[in-house]
DNA sequence: CATTCCATTTGACATTTGTCAAAAAAAGCA
DNA sequence: TGCTTTTTTTGACAAATGTCAAATGGAATG
């Protein structure tokens, strides 16, 4: 077994705990993926059948709205991510998920973890757990885009995620805080 | 067994099949509560120990920011609702739910929920197919939030919740959409 | 029915953010 | 390194929304 594997699920087990049998089966739901920058790991129309899992990399989570580029999510080193109305529903994501960085990428398979749910109590507590932590998370961006001004959006994702002011391009962050790029470059000059 | 807890089981079962065994089971998790217009079904400060269901009525969960009254959602009739960060982490809610008519609501105790997803496939599988729907509508109006003008979201509620605009306030209405009652008040004149 | 109390609307003006165009800076490539 | 392309910044102005104050309207109450 690969390293990041064993890793990813030890971080699973961190999130509800697995026994070294339900590991095993786990084992069965999991691949992995090397992508470079740039790639896309989801495409536009496509059926997002996993859950990733960035084992080490930047991931970013877009769609178009009139043309226009506009991110929803990033994770970098790991974070979970998917695109959640698409995995739920089956139905084909409106949105994209690209590579901003070479990464390394961990799959769990939604077919096969859907089977294991129906008769493994530590596969199905483990979901619950992850999915409440995905609500949890949901819950807190929609907080802060709902009542925060752009740049106390700014200044908590300075907070909460510093790598990614580092990492993305300017436009990118414009748009997963809401604002336009021109904005955000003048919230930025007067920081 | 009361005839509404009996629908609320069959609710229940329609999000995920339950055998006669675990619908007995889930009964002892379950207690109704009567609650006025007005009345608080959550205050501010309290941990949220359930997962409210509303029978009959309208529910609208607001909170505070910088003393002013923020309106995050409504439930109305067969809808569910909890605090979100408050029910997973275990924290005093920072949001109050309150009753904006006479409503009967139906209560799931997380303490009990939380015993039996360890020991029974049916609910386990249940709460994911809870949380799973909660993902899905917050994600849906992060969107809506992220990337709709005013009058664009104002008129996505007309559609989905068309009784919300009949039922409750213009100011409940316009911190809901994110803006404030003037503003609600100029979109609505010019539709 | 008159009065009081809120909720809603309207007006005038301020602030924030967006748009478009151009300049400057940075990154990628030959 | 020098050239090209992309990204970021800046300026001028427009549009959307907010703020504050006052007017209006409606519901509840004595």
């Amino acid at each position: 077994m690969k390293p990041i594997v064993r890793e990813y699920l030890d971080t699973l087990s961190g999130l509800s705990p697995l026994s070294p049998q339900t590991r095993e089966l786990l084992l069965n739901c999991i691949s992995t993926r090397t992508i470079s920058k740039g790639e896309l790991l989801l495409e536009h129309g496509e059926v997002c059948k996993h859950i990733y899992y960035v084992d080490k990399g930047l991931m970013r989570i877009f769609y178009y709205k009139d043309k226009r580029d506009i991110t929803e999510w990033f994770a970098g080193d790991k974070q979970f991510l998917f695109s959640v109305r698409s995995y739920f529903e089956e139905t084909p994501s409106k949105l994209i998920i690209e590579a901003l960085e070479d990464s390394e990428v961990i799959l769990l398979s939604k077919e096969k973890q859907e089977v294991l749910i129906k008769t493994n109590l530590e596969v199905a507590n483990l979901m619950i757990k992850a999915f409440s932590y995905s609500l949890i998370l949901s819950q807190k961006r929609m907080e802060s885009i709902q009542f925060e001004s752009a740049k106390e959006r700014y200044v908590s994702l300075m907070e909460q995620q510093p790598e990614i002011i580092h990492k993305a391009p300017l436009q990118y962050i414009a748009s997963f805080l809401g604002i336009t790029q021109e904005t955000l470059s003048r919230i930025r000059s007067k920081i």
